[in-house]
DNA sequence: GAACCGATTGCCT
DNA sequence: GGCAATCGGTTCG
């Protein structure tokens, strides 16, 4: 499987992303799982600190709103969470354990409180910056997990809230998967167990593999 | 106002 | 494979 061409061969200075393509809002006023599936193959770029970087979107997580047990939106309205709860299309970055920043974006009509939570990217441009950023060498494990994206994208906890289309963070369409990936999300342990994990079948950027179950799916 | 928890990662054994 | 690091928000006293 081949990079796919989203961001090549383009007039553009910036090596092919353009911000005039980012998804409209109404793409992500939808289902946060129909969202969170249709953002595979799509397009993460940032021009965060004089860097530009991009990357294809490899794994995703769908987060429901009170309803869902394992949100954040379960049991918390305000401080940073407050993202959550306005409307689609912005960002939502929480800080993990207080260590590290993770990217989510805000789906469906405000007030629903559901979001999607960016988990692994194929960097295409600005791996220097990225591996900089990481603090790693620019292998293959640059953007494979929601706080190594989230690090090697140049994202903090004041890009919370920010709307994602326009620099200097945005999202481009892309190339839909041939095969989509399902599974139980990561790190969850409160409530019943939800198969809201989508990937691209068999992609080496994934932060993890999925169970072989969700394979045959 | 203090304690506790977490949608993680990297380094240690 | 196991565990410490580290901080914002919520909860409890």
């Amino acid at each position: 499987m081949r990079q796919p061409p989203a961001a090549s061969a383009s007039p553009s200075g910036d090596g092919g992303v353009d911000p005039a393509r980012a998804l409209p809002v109404t793409f992500y006023a939808r289902d946060v799982v129909a969202v969170a599936r249709d953002l595979l193959g799509c397009l993460l770029v940032s021009c965060i600190d004089g860097e530009t970087a991009a990357g294809i979107i490899v794994e995703t997580e769908a987060y429901g709103g009170p309803d869902d047990p394992a949100s954040h939106a379960a049991f918390r309205r305000n401080g940073t969470v407050a993202a959550m709860w306005g409307p689609p299309g912005r960002a939502y970055v929480y800080l993990a354990y207080g260590v590290y920043p993770c990217l989510n974006v805000v789906t469906g009509p405000a007030g629903t409180a559901a979001a999607v939570l960016l988990r692994a990217a194929d960097p295409l441009l600005g791996r220097a910056a990225m591996a900089a950023r990481r603090g790693a060498a620019p292998g293959r494990r640059l953007a494979s997990g929601p706080g190594r994206l989230a690090v090697a994208f140049g994202i903090t906890l004041t890009d919370n809230g920010r709307p994602l289309e326009a620099p200097p963070l945005w999202i481009e369409p892309g190339v839909p998967p041939d095969r989509i990936v399902t599974g139980p999300r990561i790190g969850v342990r409160r409530g019943e167990p939800r198969p809201w994990r989508f990937g691209i079948a068999a992609h080496p950027a994934l932060s993890r593999p999925f169970p072989p179950a969700a394979e045959r799916g």
